[in-house]
DNA sequence: AAATTAGATCAACAGGAGTTGATGTATCAA
DNA sequence: TTGATACATCAACTCCTGTTGATCTAATTT
């Protein structure tokens, strides 16, 4: 179990932006949330989510060039994983956000 | 400041992906920063990033909906502010899947 | 070496999300 | 009441993203 997180760089708009556009599909995040349960073989994600060989191909491709996900070869098996430090960083990038927008405006115009 | 969190209820998929799917555009992603900053309103959202009035009109739309942001009409101007609850709730969200992940996979097929 | 299997890649297509300019609505000023 | 201002909405268009089926590559088995 991950008990403290390592310190996660700091993450600009664009990189944050991109883990996000990464995760904003409903078949991605599937993939993700199978993901989450622990590392997967490519044929055991298409059997679970029963998907075309070639769309979970597409969408694994996203998350790993997102950096979301590694893969490591076995033989002629391709075994998947979250990248924990990913999730982590747009974890905290979250967090700065929320911690000072209750500001509130100076009346405008 | 806020210092500790509401308890943010857990967030289904659905609804963590309704929150990704709505930050992940790059217009949407600079009116949420900017709101990081505190409340805004609306014509000073569109000096700040030099966009057309309809398009911002339709972002905030996006964003509302999506439960990231809240409105308030003061006279004839909009004021808009993020709802930090959502940023938590889907803070939490990433940390649950982060949790988890580094099971590694049985041998498959 | 030939056949099989896992997975990546590609080209053609389809649908949806964002943009633009115009119009609508409500509030305020003159 | 008339005009101006702030913002929302709408219709038409564009472009990007995901889907599909076929083909390609590399590892494995026989």
């Amino acid at each position: 179990m991950v008990l403290s997180s390592p310190p996660a760089a700091a993450l600009a708009g664009d990189e944050a932006r991109a883990l996000l556009k990464a995760l904003a599909d409903p078949l991605r995040l599937q993939v993700i949330e199978a993901l989450g349960q622990g590392e997967r073989c490519v044929c055991e994600l298409t059997g679970e989510l029963g998907l075309a060989q070639s769309k979970l191909s597409f969408h694994l491709k996203v998350l790993r060039e997102a950096g979301l996900i590694d893969g490591r070869q076995q033989g002629r098996w391709m075994y998947y994983q979250l990248r924990p430090e990913a999730i982590r960083a747009l974890q905290q990038w979250l967090g700065e956000l929320a911690s000072s927008c209750q500001t509130p405006a100076q009346p405008c115009c």
